[in-house]
DNA sequence: ACCTGAACACCGTTCAAGT
DNA sequence: ACCTGAACACCGTTCAAGT
């Protein structure tokens, strides 16, 4: 018990906000957004639930501080690209792939505006897009939309992760119990929903990402009529 | 007092789904989600916190049913048009302003996965799609990415709302307060955020939204080599 | 100055007791 | 059969008391 908490707190070492964010975040790897209680993150630091308040605003603060080290972390770890297309490509990619290992991260996205993380996440978008040389007066749309587009299948990957997380499904039982549901439905109310329930098990969600990230940079391509 | 209770529900009128529904749409509209409780929606409807159990499993199915009357109302609403593509931008439009006029609709659609609102719109979208005659291989890709842009935008929609409320700001205040932590930043590490500042309060949501739907449908028509 | 942890004001949900 | 509302288990957050 001791030995646990001292792994992460040495004895009489003092805490800090950066040591507090790094135990948010094995708590939120572990036990999803759920597990995150000042409770269960004041035990891990061996102390009580009103220290941290010294160094964490309140919750979102501390969700905010938490997804902002992760979204930096995919910052840093980006490449330079000659072509400003292959440079949102892969920073788009980054994003997911940091949201499909931590769906949380996905769900902090979407619920906390104006926050660092998004700020950082809009801001790489919007320099690739200026990169592109779009005509000024659709930067700012143009940059909206793929940023729109990354936050939003971000928040639905965390929505499936924590209902799946809820009820101890791994990804293949949770595919087939919605396309059980989808092909339970009322194909006159809903057609489309119905008839692709059998494709649903078998289909990859970073693929299809990929191809909406594509599909929203060739319709910015073409309404720009940029030459490539 | 006892009058605005009668109002809701009649001195022995049985309590019903519906009019649990009807209720909780009310204080949503009213409060917001943080306003939606159990104790609060109970004496709106002149009971206990435990009737509400006997219709209502709890209170994401709740929130569902409540999206759901929204989102129904807006498919009912909808014109048919002659082009698909005119179809999908009424209807994103119309989803666009559901949650426009009602933040808490763009969070219930983030949050809740699989429920039925979410199949509704990924079906409405689906059917359009459908009717473009997009190549049976792409369709998939195309139906997911009109709607996730869409959720997207909501999920973002009702976390401005939600800040704004808390901080009783009105639009103009809250794109002001925005304007001013963006002009803040360090223009080396957020060169796009920091100079696009200035032109945020003059922006309009609605068309940067309608933009954005724009540049996919054309990206989906470019990359199906469609004629239209 | 910083930590401690009991206390407070609230949740969603349950369930024995009433009608 | 349905409602009632106290009770339960749990939150985030505060703050007097300790070191």
């Amino acid at each position: 018990m001791m030995e646990a908490k001292r792994k992460v707190r040495g004895r009489d070492a003092a805490l800090s906000r950066t040591q507090i964010v790094k135990a948010a975040i094995v708590i939120l790897d572990r036990d999803g957004e759920a597990g995150l209680t000042f409770k269960a993150l004041a035990e891990r630091l061996a102390t009580g639930p009103g220290a941290i308040y010294g160094y964490i605003a309140n919750k979102d603060d501390l969700l905010a501080a938490a997804c902002d080290a992760i979204v930096a972390n995919v910052m840093q770890g980006r490449k330079e690209c000659a072509d400003p297309f292959d440079s949102i490509k892969a920073f788009a990619v980054g994003i997911f792939d940091a949201i499909d290992e931590r769906p949380w991260v996905g769900a902090a996205l979407v619920r906390l505006p104006g926050q660092s993380p998004l700020v950082r996440v809009l801001d790489a978008v919007g320099q690739d897009i200026r990169a592109l040389d779009v005509p000024a007066d659709r930067e700012w749309a143009s940059t909206m939309a793929v940023f729109n587009y990354i936050v939003g299948v971000g928040g639905q990957h965390a929505a499936n992760a924590r209902l799946a997380h809820s009820k101890h499904w791994d990804r293949t039982e949770m595919l087939a119990s919605l396309a059980r549901s989808w092909s339970d439905l009322d194909a006159e109310e809903y057609p489309f929903a119905q008839s692709v329930a059998p494709q649903l098990s078998n289909h990859d969600d970073r693929a299809d990402f990929l191809a909406g990230i594509e599909f929203i940079l060739v319709g910015i391509r073409t309404c720009s009529r940029l030459i490539v």
